[in-house]
DNA sequence: GCCAACGTTGGC
DNA sequence: GCCAACGTTGGC
């Protein structure tokens, strides 16, 4: 078994679901839905278990960096929009009985006192073998090692909770 | 808004 | 099963 918990990093636009948000959201939850890439949902499907904590990274926004810090506290299950034709993640190839999609629930647990860029990760030696700062990484869920997880919350501080 | 990088699709 | 075309991501 796996060590636990393990850490992951999860993008999103703040345009369409930042940290305050998700820190606003009924108790502080939402489902992580939308995810179209194979090996991001293989990761909330199999390999993201309650209790692990979660990096919430801004993408698409100046400066992108982690804003705060969530938690799983739902396992793998089909995301409900691949099924709604209303849906913009409708996906009219999946089936009910055949899922192709899969979300994980994440809750807020803290953001960070100062948010920490993705120039502040550059520029951070230990940091250089993020996914994050890899060329041409895509990937919206990421695993992270739990060495750079402490240094990221070591750079940014935390708000809230003792996580160490 | 541009465009490099990457994933997916579908014709063959 | 190759690969060109296309769509998306996401930093800049």
């Amino acid at each position: 078994m796996a060590r636990r918990p393990a850490y992951w990093l999860m993008k999103s636009e703040p345009d369409v679901f930042s940290y305050a948000q998700l820190e606003a959201a009924p108790k502080q939850t939402t489902l992580w839905d939308g995810v179209r890439n194979y090996q991001a949902r293989n990761m909330m499907r199999d390999e993201m278990k309650v209790g692990d904590l979660i990096l919430y990274y801004h993408s698409n926004t100046k400066p992108p960096g982690i804003a705060g810090v969530a938690r799983v506290v739902g396992e793998g299950y089909p995301d409900p929009t691949q099924f709604d034709p209303n849906d913009s993640h409708f996906d009219p190839k999946s089936q009910e009985d055949n899922p192709r999609w899969f979300v994980v629930d994440i809750q807020a647990v803290t953001p960070l006192k100062e948010y920490v860029s993705l120039d502040d990760i550059r520029a951070n030696g230990k940091l250089a073998d993020m996914a994050v700062v890899q060329r041409g990484q895509r990937l919206s869920v990421q695993p992270v090692g739990s060495a750079h997880f402490r240094e990221v919350l070591r750079m940014g501080g935390l708000k809230g909770a003792d996580l160490s």
